[in-house]
DNA sequence: ATATTGGTTTACGTTAACGTAAAGGTAACT
DNA sequence: AGTTACCTTTACGTTAACGTAAACCAATAT
């Protein structure tokens, strides 16, 4: 019923190389089927690959990702991932602050460089008034 | 007049090692006065350091907050700083919207995790009820 | 005098996240 | 039969940004 897809799939579908994937495997983070020798990977492999890269973009580590996916699984005692979850969310808001730190730096930034910016071209206009 | 400030001040303000300071040096973004073998640092230098780390909260790589740097130099001809000071202000344009597809990323991330948790007290719930 | 504190150089070690190459299997064109 | 196109495993190589350790001065504290 629900389709498949080869590793080739899903490395154009994400850019990314097939070493990769296969790393993301050697890091127990996918495990997909095999027929025969070549891997087989299910619309739930492709969700997992696609957290991986998710986490990737926020700037985590894959440690922290494998974390975060293993919390996505529904533990078959929900009380069990209580604390974990909890960790996780610290962990997300956190990074968020991070990246609230960021988007202030940034902002700075591209106001030295409008002022520098600014210098320049008015040094410039001197010039040639000169 | 203006003070200066000994390897370990910028380190202890900053929260870096002296290690990193030396570094940056090696890699040519500070070059700090000599007082015998001692370094001793100016405001100047004070504040290359603090470009650099700014840079690197950003996100950018040594080499990219050096170019960042140099430009902040005025050059004797501001014509000739010109295009790199396009090429920058490109490159930082880039690490804002970066920086939003970031942010994207983690609404996306809190929201699936709010779900989770919801899910998860849900399940909780049900099971208490029972 | 010696021990502590803080500076220095030189140089090898470390980690994450893959890259890259070698060597080989299988299926499908031509 | 040959070659092209994918797949596989194994394994060594790479890069950035420092960490860490050894071995050494110089000034101060005890």
């Amino acid at each position: 019923m629900s389709r498949t897809y080869s590793i080739r799939d899903l490395a154009d579908e994400f850019d990314i190389t097939t070493r990769t994937i296969r790393f993301y495997e050697a890091e127990g983070m996918l495990n997909p089927q095999r027929e025969g020798q070549t891997r087989i990977y299910t619309p739930q492999d492709r969700v997992t690959l696609k957290l991986i890269l998710r986490g990737k973009r926020l700037g985590l580590s894959l440690a922290e990702s494998r974390e975060l996916i293993d919390m996505y699984r529904p533990g078959l005692e929900p009380e069990a991932n209580r604390p974990q979850l909890e960790k996780l969310l610290a962990v997300i808001e956190q990074r968020r602050s991070h990246l609230r730190q960021q988007l202030h730096d940034i902002e700075r930034m591209m106001q030295d460089l409008d002022d520098a910016e600014l210098k320049a071209s008015e040094a410039l206009a001197a010039l040639k008034g000169a």
